[in-house]
RNA sequence: GGUCCGUUCGUCUAGGGGUUAGGACACGUCCCUUUCACGGAUGAAACACGGGUUCGAUUCCCGUACGGACUACCA
């Protein structure tokens, strides 16, 4: 099956998964699912000095908790084993060593320190440095130096990096699924750097070897790739590969000005940019996750699916099934998209909305007996966003007001409600059957006899037993209080309610 | 600075040579409700600008403006 489908997700554990790269992950997972792929997860390990550990655990748990699940890589294996780039140095460094070899690419001994100082002077002339086919000639490498000072460079040891060897002129040009043709000239992409000293390879030699070798078909990535990958066109034209297809997706942008979705703006903002919870372990600064805010996993997907990417048709609400139902590359926007966190509010209540009381309660109220949890999730599942907010409203449904809603009391606080709720302090006893309909039935029926009316009182009724103007359905409150409960607190609100002249 | 990419309501977006430019979030109003929320209805709200091409351009082309990404021995 040469022409099956392969994708993969190959982020590097420098910290904790942006949610940028999880939505890449998602699209790629959604096209392996929709045609029939594989969805490979590799780790992209080279840079040694930005490692971070438990990053590689944070993006399997981040993946696992959304359902995005690989079918071949880091902790399930496959074909192409190792998947940690780390693992693979000594592949990397024969490819290099072809190159070298077919003249494709060649040894450079400037140091760091070199190359910095000539960036320093061409920025003093007022242009920017380029390690090309200009001015390689003049640098130190195997291709200025001569052979035998090569030579006895390597002999020595002396610390080097293979550049590629990029061709003086020509145009390089690639289909990108989403933006169509691109179009660069050679002379705008320098030498870059395939293995650095330190014997790994850099990003750009791992990734088309490793693509090439694990016969990627797709490759799907940030938009942030799309400068770079006219060189990777040109790797693959020096090893003879054919390129895998290449789909250069928009930016998740910060919500508000424009640029980057960063962690600073989600601190700003008091809203998540990673899927889980992360504490740096070197300075023990906690982000926030979706997961620990209270986002549903199933919300995270849908939002984050809908960011870049839309069916066409007019349903909001979509599984990851129905996703990878209506996914396709070719319905992916170019434009990049604004991180709105109101929309992600909107789609976690939805599929809240969807969970079971019972489900819920056992859940989010765990203390509480199941029939009483199940009670409160019915009372208050339409005005929560987080499952987290059924606890804080139970506590505070529970707790006996210790003040009172001055609006209210300022406009319906008078002789006559007085009058009313003394009734309803000595018509609640009488109330034989304490269930919200018979609770309900009574008070309309006695007070109508009383010559009041349900609505002049309610209100008032309301905020004596909860001390606020607004809230759940007042009879099923009335049931869940208890008798002995809403008789205390009428008690205590005609005894704190404030003296009438 | 250079290279590349982008631009439809405030936001996510549909659409695409002739449409009352559609939907969703948010917002306003109304209905439901004793209140709030939910729900329902409804309203306000957009084709960046300038040139072409065309009978006709928001749609195609070219510029301009604006925005963004990249520009490391980071990915």
């Amino acid at each position: 099956m040469p022409n099956s489908v392969r994708v993969r997700f190959a982020p590097s554990p420098t910290g904790p998964l942006h949610i940028g790269g999880v939505r890449t992950a998602l699209y790629n997972f959604l096209l392996a699912r929709k045609l029939g792929g594989t969805f490979i997860l590799r780790i992209e390990d080279t840079d040694q000095a930005r490692f971070v550990p438990g990053a590689e655990d944070y993006i399997l748990e981040s993946l696992a908790w959304l359902g995005i699940s690989p079918d071949e890589g880091i902790g399930i294996g496959g074909p192409h084993e190792p998947y940690r780039q780390s693992e693979r140095k000594e592949i990397y460094k024969s490819y290099a060593q072809k190159l070298i070899e077919s003249g494709k690419a060649y040894y450079a001994f400037d140091t760091s320190e070199e190359l910095d100082a000539m960036r320093a002077l061409f920025e003093s002339k007022g242009s920017a440095f380029q390690y090309n086919a200009v001015t390689r000639v003049k640098l130190r490498n195997s291709l200025a130096l001569p052979k035998k000072e090569v030579e006895q460079l390597l002999a020595n040891n002396t610390p080097y990096v293979i550049r590629l060897k990029v061709p003086a002129k020509g145009e390089i040009r690639f289909q990108d699924v989403i933006r169509d043709w691109v179009h660069v000239h050679t002379s705008s992409i320098d030498d870059k750097v395939l293995m650095k000293s330190d014997g790994m390879p850099t990003y750009h030699l791992a990734n088309v070897v490793d693509d090439h070798i694990m016969q990627i078909s797709h490759v799907i990535r940030g938009e942030e790739w799309l400068p770079s990958a006219p060189l990777h066109i040109l790797l693959y034209q020096a090893f003879g590969w054919t390129p895998p297809q290449f789909a250069h997706l928009p930016l998740l942008l910060k919500p508000e000005g424009n640029g980057k979705l960063s962690k600073r703006d989600a601190d700003l903002g008091g809203f998540p940019v990673f899927p889980l919870e992360w504490k740096d372990p070197q300075t023990g600064a906690i982000s926030k996750g979706f997961k620990q805010e209270g986002y549903l996993p199933e919300a995270t997907v849908n939002f984050l699916a809908f960011l870049g990417w839309n069916p066409g048709t007019e349903q909001e609400l979509f599984s990851l099934k129905d996703l990878i139902e209506a996914f396709s590359l070719e319905r992916i926007n170019k434009a990049g998209a604004k991180f709105d966190v109101k929309k992600a509010q909107w789609f976690n209540q939805q599929y809240l909305k969807q969970h079971g009381a019972k489900e819920l309660a056992a859940t989010y109220l765990p203390s509480l007996e199941a029939e009483k949890g199940e009670a409160y999730v019915h009372l208050f599942l339409d005005r929560i966003t987080f499952p987290q907010d059924l606890l804080s409203m139970v506590e505070d449904f529970l707790a006996i007001p210790d003040s009172y809603d001055a609006d209210v009391l300022a406009s319906k606080w008078n002789s006559e409600t007085k009058r009313a709720l003394e009734l309803l302090l000595e018509i609640l006893p009488s109330c034989t059957s304490w269930h919200a309909d018979d609770i309900k039935q009574t008070i309309q029926q006695r007070l109508e006899t009383a010559g009041i009316k349900m609505g002049k009182v309610m209100q008032l009724f309301r905020v004596a037993l909860s001390g606020k103007g607004a809230g759940p359905d007042l009879m099923i409150s009335l049931e869940l209080w208890g008798k002995d409960q809403v008789l205390a607190r009428l008690r205590q609100a005609l005894d704190k309610f404030p003296t009438l002249s």
